[in-house]
DNA sequence: TTATATATATCGGATACCCAATATTCCTAT
DNA sequence: ATAGGAATATTGGGTATCCGATATATATAA
């Protein structure tokens, strides 16, 4: 089926369980592009190195080509990335309009899901 | 204009910034009804009260009935919540299946976005 | 050189988020 | 009873997030 998304979520026994995004409540979707610049910030990345650490911390399967690459266009025409061919793959990273975003939006963020950390 | 997101925002200096919704970088919507869940789970609301909330911790305006309804519909017929009519209003709080869904999304939240808050 | 594998890029389509505007329901005050 | 206000609800439209499929580019291996 096209556009289904499933998590693979292991639960408190260590089973692994078959769900609809986001554990069935909300899918979890949006903050992409907050995503991304929060991951870049800490290392500079390419798209599939990119792909795969946001599949690892999901816990889903990689972003499809259609999502990422879309997404890193949208932010290098915003400013906020520079690309640098290295081989094979290009390379994003931020740039100084980049971290002044990614400031306020984690600012923004933090203020909002204030709390759902366990402290 | 229709659709236009606008941030409030306070810079170091104590100015206050206007800037395209999430710091110019990412719309940061999303996780609307994760959001919700959320909140209900630490306080039964209605309608408003909870529009009110989410406009505090965003700091944007509150969120427009065309948003907050049919979330809280969505929710519902998920059934994530259930509604009490209390006089004017209809006050929303979480069924076990909420509960779990909440669990669940909550997990798979911390883990996504492990290191955007400061230790 | 040619084949293969990987990364990048684009396209069409589906769904969720979100708004402003409008409509409806319900309580309360007059 | 009725007028006003507040909460609730719906509608139409715009944008972002996603997918799978397809196409292109690049490096490496045969």
């Amino acid at each position: 089926m096209r556009g289904e998304r499933v998590d693979i979520v292991r639960n408190r026994e260590g089973e692994s369980e078959r769900v609809r995004g986001g554990g069935d409540c909300c899918d979890m979707r949006g903050m992409l592009g907050f995503l991304i610049l929060f991951l870049l910030s800490k290392k500079p990345m390419h798209g599939q190195e990119l792909a795969g650490e946001i599949a690892i911390r999901k816990g889903e399967k990689k972003l499809s080509p259609g999502t990422i690459y879309p997404a890193l266009k949208g932010l290098k025409e915003l400013g906020f990335i520079v690309e640098e061919r290295d081989g094979k793959t290009i390379v994003y990273s931020l740039t100084d309009k980049g971290e002044k975003a990614l400031k306020l939006a984690k600012r923004k963020f933090i203020k909002t899901f204030f709390g759902i950390f366990p402290e």
